[in-house]
DNA sequence: ATTCAGGTATGACTTGCATCGTACCTACAG
DNA sequence: CTGTAGGTACGATGCAAGTCATACCTGAAT
């Protein structure tokens, strides 16, 4: 399995799936903690520590993936996840800021 | 059933219905086009000829409305619709720009 | 008053989605 | 080699959401 499986590329990122993506308050979480850190961050995704199963987190990141919200690479054993900041800047200018200023339950 | 009815404050607006009901295509598509429209347009439901019943425009208006996306004022017999322009900009600055902008289908 | 058009309310149906358990795969550590 | 930890794949399940038909309400026009 390739690395940029599943990654739709600038320009074909929906704006459609990516509301859609961020309608969830879970996936919503994770991209407010990835907006919060550097640019180019990448963590695992079980440093999230979704209140989920391990099955319902691959779940929530393949939606985000898909979306065009995160890219994951695999990196040995696990595969790191970061946010596609500037990509999704040029496309939706101020989505980003949006999500993150959202306060936390 | 007063106007006020359904309608949240500025401040009771929150991101997760705005960004539910901005999930659905044929909300999106009332929010672009109300939004390409000066100020303070106000249309009835049924002018947006949506390919769906009666009741089902309902719901969509319901959703909006709820979510604090649109305004809906009696007028007569039938119920105009106007975007809160304004509330939304102080709160998500950008939202609307970035729906306004997206392609139709 | 009758009719009609714009909307709403209710109940039903169907699809989608979030969730889980289980099983499996892949590296890395002993 | 044998765990073990991080992820994925596959069903299955339960609930929310979009849709509709029908019935009803309201105001305006004939």
């Amino acid at each position: 399995m390739p690395d940029d499986e599943g990654h739709p590329a600038v320009g074909e990122i929906e704006l459609g799936s990516v509301l859609t993506a961020l309608a969830d308050p879970l996936r919503r979480r994770v991209v407010r903690v990835l907006a919060a850190e550097p640019d180019g961050t990448a963590r695992t995704c079980s440093s999230f520590a979704l209140p989920v199963s391990k099955a319902t987190v691959t779940h929530h990141f393949r939606i985000l993936r898909e979306a065009g919200l995160v890219r994951q690479v695999s990196r040995g054993n696990s595969r790191m996840a970061s946010l596609r900041r500037t990509d999704l800047e040029r496309r939706f200018p101020g989505l980003l800021a949006i999500v993150a200023a959202e306060p936390e339950e």
